[in-house]
DNA sequence: AAATATACATAGAAGTTCGATGTATTAAAA
DNA sequence: TTTTAATACATCGAACTTCTATGTATATTT
């Protein structure tokens, strides 16, 4: 039986920001306004959050990032996410699972158990 | 359109434990117990990990204290929601399922989105 | 020309979590 | 019976995370 850590138990940023990376390859600033317009607005994370967790995973080997230029000239550092991000993101997944179907035992199902 | 703040989104701690206390009133070791057993043993967490927590609570006013003796003599800490707990618990679902949701899209549903 | 949006980065402050350690009592096992 | 395990609380320091603020620079819009 396998005891989550702290690692995914606190924070929700990295699944989310490997699930983005798993679709597309993708920048910081872009992930930002992903989150915001698949979360209605609601979840509105700022550059200071963001950039620091980007350059944490990269230095983990989750991800591989390259600086390339659009057609209007404005630099951008592009994420990859690899196959060890892959694999990651497969057992962040497992234990948001683990965690949310415990909320759901909390909130609605089995309130006979208590 | 309300910002979720790192209130919620760093912890699945707070809702968890006002959760169970919602219920029904318990103490520290108990709840780390509950937990692991409604987790199916998956989620272990250490004492140094929520009595910070439950007097965090305590102090800002979600939930209150009393020391009572069981039948075996054994000292206990019990912690009980109050009205404010409660309402802080409707908030805290509130932003869970916000999360929640931008995790399902990012997941399974709308991928043409991305 | 000025203001806004895009796009990166980091530093410091504040907060959180973990593992270790400590105390003490009760129950179970050797 | 003595020792070990379980129960039950608490706190400390280390490590990590997140936020706000600040800084730089370019492109677009007003």
């Amino acid at each position: 039986m396998k005891k989550i850590s702290k690692e995914l138990i606190g924070t929700s940023t990295i699944p989310i920001i490997l699930s983005v990376l798993s679709k597309k390859e993708s920048y910081g600033y872009e992930i930002i306004q992903r989150i915001k317009e698949l979360s209605n607005g609601q979840i509105e994370w700022g550059e200071g959050t963001i950039y620091p967790v980007l350059h944490k995973l990269e230095k983990k080997g989750y991800i591989t990032s390259s600086w390339k230029t659009s057609g209007s000239g404005r630099k951008r550092k592009y994420y990859n996410i690899n196959i060890k991000g892959e694999q990651k993101l497969v057992s962040e997944k497992e234990n948001w699972t683990v965690i949310h179907q415990l909320i759901l035992k909390l909130w609605n199902i089995e309130p006979n158990l208590i």
